[in-house]
DNA sequence: CTTATAGTCTATCAAACGGATAGACTATGT
DNA sequence: ACATAGTCTATCCGTTTGATAGACTATAAG
């Protein structure tokens, strides 16, 4: 499961690439924009910008932007960062393996086999997903239901 | 995150499809031979055969074996017995849709598209590996590594 | 027909996690 | 100096997860 951090900050981030302006957006903007509760949103965007995906400016007029470009925003990378490996099971991680204690043969795991297939697609999928390429995609679909 | 519960009823199949035999397998030594706790087990292997992937036979020389054959039971029917819908948000979700209560638009939101991709991915590893496949798999690395 | 065996079922538990909120603090533009 | 808006720490409650205990029931063997 997606966890709701993950979800939010991908839907905030989302919104700034949208947006497109190097204007900076207010937290409570974008909470409402997006229907994220104000506080839990002020934590994800902490973390994005921590991680360096995000700039932000404080006082009067300040406010989160995009720290790089929508191109370079990878959706694997925010997932990560708030629900941790892509794959089911930690010992099918490219990233973040740790062996099962209690795995008797980990070659011939059954369960590790199919999971890091699991993981793969996964990968593959979340690592060539930037902002922009969402974008597109949505965009797409606005023009297309005329 | 795939759970215990999922882990270890892959695992037991998986063994059971192994053995091959129509033999009924104890759960004590199912346990043991799986590494899993046999209280925990115990319950797991209930649904399983509430669910028609095994049968159960009582008292002496009792215990579990397939229900069908190993080329016949998938692991994503096994996984989702145990942890819900393959999808990782609920709104992508195939077999057990269910819409965001705070999404504007569902058509176009960034999340939900490339979730579904995410979704469809899994889904056809998950449905098209059986125990049959899997054991297969597995053998093969067994005999390539000498 | 009784006894040992082995699955069935219900209840309970502690720990971890997830989602969320409160409030004090700090930097900044006007 | 004041209002604005992000930063940080702490706390909270409900749910889920992994696991165990113990009573109950069916069955095969002697």
């Amino acid at each position: 499961m997606l966890s709701k951090k993950s979800k939010y900050a991908v839907k905030a981030l989302l919104a700034l690439a949208r947006d497109g302006t190097d204007e900076p957006v207010r937290i409570a903007d974008l909470a409402e924009r997006e229907q994220i509760p104000k506080k839990f949103l002020e934590g994800i965007l902490l973390s994005l910008r921590n991680h360096g995906l995000l700039q932000s400016r404080k006082g009067q007029g300040g406010g989160y932007l995009l720290a790089r470009e929508p191109k370079d925003i990878y959706v694997g990378q925010v997932v990560r960062l708030f629900d941790g490996p892509l794959a089911p099971v930690p010992c099918a991680s490219q990233t973040a393996y740790v062996p099962c204690d209690d795995c008797q043969d980990e070659a011939t795991c059954g369960v590790r086999l199919v999971m890091r297939s699991v993981r793969d697609a996964t990968a593959r999928i979340l690592d060539h997903t930037s902002l922009a390429t969402l974008l597109r995609r949505v965009d797409r679909v606005e023009h297309s239901r005329s």
